[in-house]
DNA sequence: GCACTGAGATTACCC
DNA sequence: ACGGGTAATCTCAGTGCG
């Protein structure tokens, strides 16, 4: 028997002779991996019986019955909440998670249940949220050691009792792996059906590169050595990139075919796809870049070069494009460009994992789901996943996932800009707007007062407008998680203050916050999302229209007060600065709104078209800022983004459109004389459906459609490159898969009709250069 | 047959 | 597979003209 203390990493779920039981895996304060098996918590759900039948005969019911379910342990009636009523409820407890379902499942068929809670949720994620453990956190209990099988690595205890996070701070040595794969096809994409994995690098924590390159026509090998060196490693973390869609589906099937055994898990089975598509490695944490490389906006083109630059991770080989590979491995000068390219791609896998992993423990934490699956999770089974750990601590029922009829209601209000270069401007931010006001006006399904009932002033917020009602009174499940992830914010917020911090003490709380925010933030999108657990479209609608009432507020007051509004968004307010006329409008807004509203960002200058949600300034610390113009999105040609943001840059900076027109020409009258390089003339559109669902034949539609010629794979979220050539009459005849475009087929006059001019004049026509101007006019470029 | 027009499709952005 | 609001481009069918 001893104190077991360990980092929760990963955890699942068996039926052993003992019935089910938990399985943790962690690491010990010794950094040694370890597996702790709980058997003291067994999987239940709620029965709400129906109105007639008395919660006895429930009981009854599952005692009498015959088979199956007669091990039920328990069941008790308890008072819970569900939506705001105050329901029975009969918890029903089997020994193993099997029989729960069978007993669910004879329920439903005797009709005695109205409704039946819970048997939606995984019992290893129930074990989290009912017995309070935290992933990515550190927990103690008493342990005795379990007799060590073959099957498995590490040091394995017993726990007497459920393990209870304690405040241990910090995150322990981690073994990290990441591997990157080549697979080729003499043809197109690769098939695991038909085509071997050719290379598998792997790039290990304690800094060694390791690559297994096939030597004949089969990869039975090198897979089977790549198994062993990472059972040997025994890595914590395993990392790869786009390796839930590809890299681990296309090795398990490789495996399979050719003879190889892949069991590398700590259980030494074989990885699995699982819950939100992430594939699992029992006892590691299985991680998949590209869902970290989603959380960066910025980075346009996910690909394992681009999320590296943008961390400023050196990548000294990359792989050529999948369609010249089989060239590249059967030219024995060239082949071994295959190999250091794959090891330069393992190694930026292992160096992005070491830089996002601090993220993906912070929303672990969170939201209480393990570290593998959070980082697929889509945001809504984020918060989902947040909520559920919130209203499990207040004794709500968690309903399960229903099908709801979507209903669009009315947003934010977007006010058409003052066109023009305006100096001085300052943007004024409410403080979490939405969040604020569904703490304010408690707002939530389970306040949410039904038409039919009665409720004064005095006890009922009723929205202006809408005419819903929400009580005053208790805190609703979204009053109360967003309050807790304010004060959570808070906290961390003062422990970033803190002067004795290391520096790796402040970038996790750093990410932290950066967590904490991302679920604050998404709490009124989840509340307006059919597929949330708490969906309500009333309370997003409510939102909405309280937040449309403050902006308003803020807007006539500025009017009243004399100072000039430029332009505002949902919750900004861009304002000419007049220190006095600003704060005491921002002490007016704190008086009378309850809430608060903050200057964000200063600008010397900004430049507004008549376009909303998109204008150009230049702040007081001298950086641009663009926001919804061309520069910033992905789908138009780089040309005519650096265009147009060196337009943007003279215009701000002169404060007169005089440089900048003679600019836009030279850059014209450049790229009239080919002076360009074709990859700076790439577009880029995303496939957002499968190729036969198009209904009109976009340019990149037709591109994707010569990539399935080529032979490569397509699938849904995919980006196309496509560069236009002068070939043909339509823009989807003239739209070519940018890898096959040389130089001299480029149509430069779509290039500056349709790209770069219309960029430049975007800017320029504030100051009445048209576009013909730019491309027809007389003033020549200076010499 | 051709230029023009407006509706619809499509995508990526803002907050 | 978190919400609504928005700009912009291109296709495509319909229309008028000659």
């Amino acid at each position: 028997m001893k104190n077991l203390r360990f980092f929760l990493l990963d955890l699942g779920e068996k039926t052993t002779p003992h019935g089910s039981e938990i399985w943790l895996w962690g690491i010990d304060d010794h950094d040694r991996n370890v597996l702790v098996v709980d058997r003291s918590f067994k999987p239940y759900l709620y029965a709400i019986p129906k109105e007639d039948s008395p919660p006895a005969t429930i009981s009854a019911a599952l005692r009498s019955s015959k088979t199956g379910y007669a091990d039920a342990l328990e069941s008790s009636v308890e008072e819970k909440k569900l939506f705001g009523q105050i329901v029975k409820a009969v918890k029903i407890t089997c020994t193993s998670t099997e029989t729960l379902e069978a007993a669910a499942k004879h329920l439903s068929k005797r009709g005695l249940v109205q409704q039946i809670i819970g048997n939606d949720i995984r019992y290893s994620s129930l074990y989290l949220y009912d017995r309070g453990l935290i992933p990515c956190k550190w927990h103690e209990t008493e342990a005795e050691t379990l007799g060590t099988s073959p099957a498995l690595t590490g040091n394995a205890y017993l726990s007497h009792s459920s393990p209870h996070p304690i405040a241990f701070k910090g995150i322990p040595r981690l073994r990290i792996l990441a591997f990157s794969t080549v697979a080729f096809a003499e043809k197109g994409s690769p098939h695991a059906s038909q085509d071997p994995v050719s290379v598998i690098s792997v790039a290990t924590s304690d800094a060694k590169v390791r690559s297994f390159s096939r030597s004949n026509e089969s990869d039975h090998d090198i897979i089977t050595d790549f198994a062993n060196y990472l059972m040997e490693f025994d890595p914590d973390i395993v990392a790869g990139f786009e390796s839930n869609r590809i890299g681990w589906p296309y090795l398990i099937e490789r495996a399979q075919r050719s003879g190889a055994t892949l069991g590398i898990s700590r259980l030494g089975l074989q990885p699995h796809t699982s819950v939100y598509g992430h594939v699992s490695i029992a006892g590691r944490a299985s991680l998949d870049m590209l869902d970290y490389a989603n959380e960066l906006p910025d980075i346009k083109v996910k690909t394992i070069e681009n999320v590296a630059e943008s961390l400023g991770i050196k990548l000294n080989a990359i792989l050529p494009d999948q369609l010249d590979l089989a060239k590249t491995w059967n030219s024995p000068q060239d082949k071994p460009l295959l190999l250091r390219g794959a090891d330069a791609y393992a190694r930026a896998i292992l160096e992005t994992t070491e830089r996002l992993l601090e993220f993906g423990m912070a929303l672990s934490s969170l939201t209480c789901m393990p570290l593998d699956q959070v980082a697929t999770a889509a945001v809504g089974h984020r918060v989902d996943s947040y909520l559920i750990k919130e209203a499990y601590q207040q004794g709500h029922l968690i309903p399960p996932r229903r099908d709801q009829v979507y209903e669009r209601y009315q947003g934010a209000i977007v006010l058409a800009p003052h066109a023009g270069l305006h100096e001085n401007v300052v943007a004024l931010d409410f403080a979490s707007m939405y969040p604020n006001l569904m703490i304010l006006y408690n707002l939530s399904p389970d306040t949410l007062v039904s038409p039919t009932e009665d409720c004064d002033d005095s006890s009922c917020w009723t929205i202006e407008g809408l005419g819903f009602r929400f009580r005053k009174t208790p805190p609703g499940l979204y009053r109360n998680a967003l309050t807790s992830l304010i004060a959570i914010r808070n906290e961390i917020k003062k422990g970033i203050q803190t002067k004795s911090l290391s520096d790796s003490e402040r970038r996790v709380l750093q990410q932290q916050e950066r967590a904490v925010k991302v679920i604050t933030n998404a709490c009124y999108g989840y509340a307006g999302w059919t597929g949330a657990r708490w969906y309500a479209r009333e309370v997003a609608e409510s939102a909405a229209a309280l937040g449309r009432k403050s902006i308003t507020q803020v807007i006539d007051r500025c009017k009243e007060t004399g100072i000039p509004v430029i332009y505002a968004d949902t919750d900004s307010v861009f304002v000419t600065r007049d220190e006095a006329k600003v704060n005491s409008l921002l002490r007016w807004v704190s008086e009378n709104l309850r809430m608060e509203i903050r200057p964000d960002k200063n600008y010397r200058r900004v430049l507004f078209t008549e376009a909303k949600k998109r204008y150009a300034g230049l702040l007081t610390d001298g950086t641009l800022d663009i926001v919804g113009m061309e520069v910033v999105r992905s789908d138009w040609s780089e040309i005519a983004r650096k265009v147009q943001e060196r337009v943007i840059d003279l215009v701000l900076r002169d404060g007169s459109p005089n440089n900048a027109k003679i600019y836009a020409l030279n850059a014209i009258d450049q790229l009239r004389h080919g002076k360009t390089t074709v990859r700076d003339l790439i577009i880029w559109r995303s496939l957002t459906k499968p190729i036969e669902e198009y209904r009109v034949n976009a340019p990149h539609v037709q591109v994707a459609k010569e990539y399935l010629k080529l032979g490569r794979k397509l699938v849904p979220g995919d980006k196309i490159g496509y560069v236009v050539t002068k070939k043909g009459t339509k823009l989807y005849d003239k739209a070519r898969p940018y890898f096959e475009v040389t130089s001299d087929e480029v149509d430069t006059e779509y290039y500056v009709s349709g790209q770069v001019a219309p960029a430049a004049a975007r800017i320029l026509g504030v100051f009445g250069i048209s576009q013909d101007e730019l491309l027809f006019g007389t003033q020549r470029p200076l010499p």
